[in-house]
DNA sequence: ACTGTTATTGAGACTCAATATCAAAAAAGG
DNA sequence: CCTTTTTTGATATTGAGTCTCAATAACAGT
């Protein structure tokens, strides 16, 4: 029984249209990222597919990485000094973080007001907003507790 | 007529308190950052130092950026596929920025319903904000006629 | 199925931002 | 001036991400 992933069907056509192939090697990164339930980091993909014996290079997960992000499957949340985090926005409501400094715990949010208010502003500008990222950062309740 | 960066004093406490110095380097580096309105690179700074002849290794341009940034004085906008882009925070409302996709203008906004709207969310979830980062990429007003 | 065309793969070289190393130089405080 | 501790800087190193290019695989047409 195998499950198909979210966005395959989205995958195929964004390549399809850009005369791109689907191949055995995108197919299965974009599964391995789809069982990913939260953030990731290509590089541990890559490991993660090498452990369990999925055939995979490093290039391909990286291009495949990148051709996922132009497709709008997934949305880099942020970057460390060890490489970009992404996370599936596919069957995942979209939401913003805040990020706790003491503890590093990330606490995901959504409010329909900041959405709207955002595309107030926007408009304001004559931009059109299409995508957007939001970081709070801080303490989280345990920690403030702590001090 | 030499004009005093805006946060000396501040960076100066930070080293003092820090039992760290407060060399000449560290000063150079302090003047012409502050002297950079806007958003700025690491290495362009190290660049255009090494060009008007002011002395500071590549080491010392990183070293005193991350510094300031711990002080609070600078702030982590974006990373792009080459290196972060910072810009200085102090004598510089906060604001947030829009991008655009097309021609990559950025454009500086700020909206105090925003802000508190932020605030609010944040005390929903018992979160003690410090500070933010809010992109919103789409396409500016230009750029969008020319469709 | 077979074939020709064209995109893709993968191993490893390469790039480039950022950090680590460590001996020499410079502050701070007697 | 002298001692101690921090800082500097030239250079090596790291590491994420990309590029190269010959071999291979996907797709369209027959």
């Amino acid at each position: 029984m195998k499950s198909v992933p979210p966005g395959k069907k989205l995958f195929s056509s964004f390549l399809r249209e850009r005369g791109q192939r689907i191949t055995k090697e995108r197919t299965l990164i974009l599964q391995k990222i789809s069982s990913c339930s939260g953030h990731f980091d290509p590089e541990s993909i890559y490991m993660q597919m090498r452990e369990t014996g999925l055939k995979a290079s490093r290039a391909s997960v990286y291009r495949t990485i990148n051709l996922m992000h132009e497709c709008g499957l997934i949305e880099r949340v942020r970057t460390t000094d060890r490489g970009s985090i992404y996370e599936s926005t596919f069957g995942h409501k979209h939401h913003d973080h805040m990020l706790c400094l003491q503890c590093g715990k990330v606490i995901e949010f959504y409010s329909d007001e900041l959405e709207s208010l955002q595309e107030d502003i926007c408009s304001e500008q004559g931009f059109q907003g299409k995508s957007h990222t939001l970081e709070i950062r801080g303490f989280c309740r345990k920690c403030r507790k702590k001090e």
